[in-house]
DNA sequence: TTAGGGTTAG
């Protein structure tokens, strides 16, 4: 028998994520052995590992395993069943640093099924609790639903610990009713059941549901009291209603309750407060709180940012005494929210230099960014990145994916990652959609949408925008009504003023001014700029100056120093030679004062964005982009009239 | 033994 080997390579071999079927067999082992607190049998183990290893093939030691194997294996028949629950707990509870934990956790299913087969052991109430904790962290709904069989089975549904474990798996694994049968069903019950019932309303996003118990709680159950795990979830809850007046109850409840006020509900307080508009009671909830924690910090930063002010949440994350990644991820999100790409792409950097390793929710973020930026060099970095690294591939970064090659042009891209990801929602549908419309691929959009309806994919209001607009761009007049009548009677969704004005350009381009007309004045909200400017460049195209006159109007009157209408509006009379009108327009534009906006274009170009105005000369290229512009608007022109030359000839 | 606060996509 070789020495055995040094216990950090063993445990290489043992955390390998496919052990071959021997060395399996020992992981379960050495589990129990580390849980059940007998590693003084551990240096059979770690001989009979190292064996294994060097054993030439893995049959050979299944079918003649090395003594000590056997001695391990023998060892494993013995246990007790407190030895298992040990292990099972332990495993239930680990995280061995791959984020979900599960490589670990996964472990203990087979440590499950070998304490069924032990023979000389059962699974008790203790075993359970775990056990299921472990199926609800795997999402592993048919072994849990076993799992649950056989605590009726073993009479164990009286025991509030297992009862309270199924419920938390019901509540994770749903529909919620199964868990609240469960609550409602059970003899016994505690502020644990309380606590995981209501937590699950709020973890399912059933606010209204979650608050509804907990008062029925404070009212009706005289012998459990709301303690802090009961306030986290209600004012969470409270937080997802947005109801201001409801979260100051609440928090009056904390304080004349006698809940010990920790700084997890004091996070969940300012959590509260942010999401129900009120920045300045989460500032003094922030305050108050003697030894804030990075989640209070990443809470403050996460108000700032909602509220637009990144300076402050700058400021606060630059304040804070130590950090892990989520303080940087809201700051990065932060800034993509307020439109701040260059600062939340320079975020990262930082971030690099600071030698933090960034997530999936990184990613998200900076594939935001690259959309919003139209930044496709540094997207493929960010999608090389995340293969390289092999992030947890979620159906967020797949959607972000997907959106930021469609938006930054390479719409073939967008499709071969859409076909290939393994998980799509109503939102990687959309962004899909989107995509098509927005390239002009009307057809295989409006495919893409009636695909994703049989799939059993809800469309919300963003996935009519998209089949809508591709409806808009194909002139598809019929399809168009279709949907958004549909969008409605069968969907019931709000059509809100970006479907109007999509509908309304549609209806006006393809010449159905009149109903477009009559759109406009039905519609249940003020029209904005973007709806009468579809009017009107309907009305240009159709020579109809008086209801065009009328959008021009409306447009001046919504934005007065907008340069832009005056121009087209003198364009509209100058195309309907009505001169003398097209020279007043320009004469009023004089006279007011009103100047003409510079239009701002950006462009990437190896990782860095460049900014352009009209007729900037600031870049240091400026010579170079000017020459390369004329030859262009040359060759341009060169083909113009060749088309023209060819066109005439074919006439 | 069971419940629990912060970051993500269209």
């Amino acid at each position: 028998m070789p020495p055995p080997p040094p216990s950090s390579r063993l445990l290489a071999l043992l955390s390998a994520r496919r052990p071959p079927p021997p060395l399996r067999r020992l992981l379960q082992i050495h589990a129990h052995l580390l849980a059940a607190g007998l590693l003084q049998d551990f240096s059979s183990l770690l001989a009979a590992a190292y064996a294994l290893s060097t054993t030439a093939t893995a049959t050979d030691a299944r079918t003649s395993p090395p003594s000590p194997l056997r001695h391990a294996l023998a060892l494993l028949s013995s246990l007790p069943a407190s030895a298992y629950n040990a292990a099972i707990r332990a495993l239930s509870l680990s995280d061995d640093g791959d984020r979900h934990g599960h490589g670990v956790v996964r472990r203990c299913l087979p440590l499950y099924r070998a304490l069924l087969r032990s023979g000389t052991a059962r699974p008790d109430h203790l075993t359970f609790p775990f056990l299921l904790k472990a199926c609800a962290r795997l999402r592993e709904w048919g072994y849990g639903d076993a799992a649950l069989a056989h605590v009726l089975r073993l009479g164990l549904d009286s025991d509030v610990f297992v009862v309270n474990a199924a419920t938390h798996f019901l509540s994770i694994r749903g529909p919620m009713e199964d868990a609240r049968r469960l609550f409602d069903r059970s003899p016994v019950r505690d502020l644990v059941s309380w606590n995981t019932l209501i937590g699950g309303y709020v973890r399912r996003g059933n606010p209204a549901e979650a608050l509804e118990l907990f008062w029925r709680m404070v009212a009706e159950d005289a012998v459990v009291r709301p303690d802090e795990v009961t306030m986290i979830a209600a004012v969470s809850g409270c937080g997802q209603m947005r109801d201001l007046e409801l979260g100051r109850r609440l928090h009056g409840f904390v304080d004349s309750d006698g809940v010990s006020c920790t700084v997890r509900l004091m996070n969940a307080l300012m959590d509260m407060y942010i999401k129900c508009g009120s920045l300045e009671m989460a500032k003094s909830v922030f305050e108050r709180i003697e030894h804030r924690t990075v989640v209070s910090w990443t809470t403050m930063i996460v108000g700032f940012a909602k509220f637009g002010l990144m300076d402050d949440a700058r400021k606060v994350f630059d304040e804070m005494p130590e950090r892990d990644v989520f303080p940087w991820n809201a700051l990065m999100t932060g800034y993509v929210q307020c439109k701040q790409c260059k600062e939340a792409l320079s975020l990262f950097h930082e971030m690099q230099e600071a030698s933090v390793v960034p997530d999936e929710i990184t990613m998200v973020n900076l594939l935001t960014a690259c959309s919003q930026l139209g930044a496709l060099e540094m997207g493929m970095w960010v999608h090389r990145y995340i293969e390289k690294h092999r992030l947890v591939f979620s159906v967020a970064l797949g959607t972000s994916l997907i959106d930021m090659y469609a938006k930054c042009g390479n719409i073939e891209k967008a499709i071969h990652i859409f076909k290939e990801i393994p998980e799509k929602n109503a939102l990687t549908w959309t962004a899909m959609i989107c995509g098509l419309a927005n390239h002009g691929h009307a057809n295989e959009a409006i495919e893409h949408f009636r695909t994703m309806i049989e799939l059993g994919q809800k469309p919300d209001e963003i996935t009519f925008i998209g089949v809508l607009s591709a409806c808009c761009h194909a002139g598809l007049v019929k399809e168009g009504r279709e949907f958004f009548s549909l969008m409605e009677t069968k969907y019931h969704l709000e059509r809100k003023m970006k479907h109007y004005s999509c509908m309304i350009d549609l209806l006006g381009r393809a010449g159905h001014l009149d109903e477009a007309e009559q759109l406009v004045n039905t519609m249940p909200m003020e029209p904005d700029a973007v709806v009468w400017g579809a009017i009107f460049f309907a009305c240009r195209m159709q020579g109809n100056i008086s209801l065009g006159e009328k959008a021009a109007m409306k447009l001046v009157e919504i934005d007065p120093s907008d340069s832009g209408i005056y121009v087209l509006l003198a364009n509209m009379y100058a195309e309907a030679n009505m001169r003398k009108k097209a020279d007043k327009v320009r004469a009023m534009m004089r006279h007011l004062g009103v100047e003409k906006v510079p239009g701002c274009s950006c462009i990437e170009l190896n990782g860095v964005v460049h900014e352009f105005i009209v007729k900037d000369k600031s870049h240091m290229d400026s010579h170079a982009i000017y020459d390369c512009l004329h030859e262009i608007t040359l060759q341009i022109k060169h083909t113009a009239d060749l088309l023209s030359i060819s066109a005439a000839g074919a006439v």
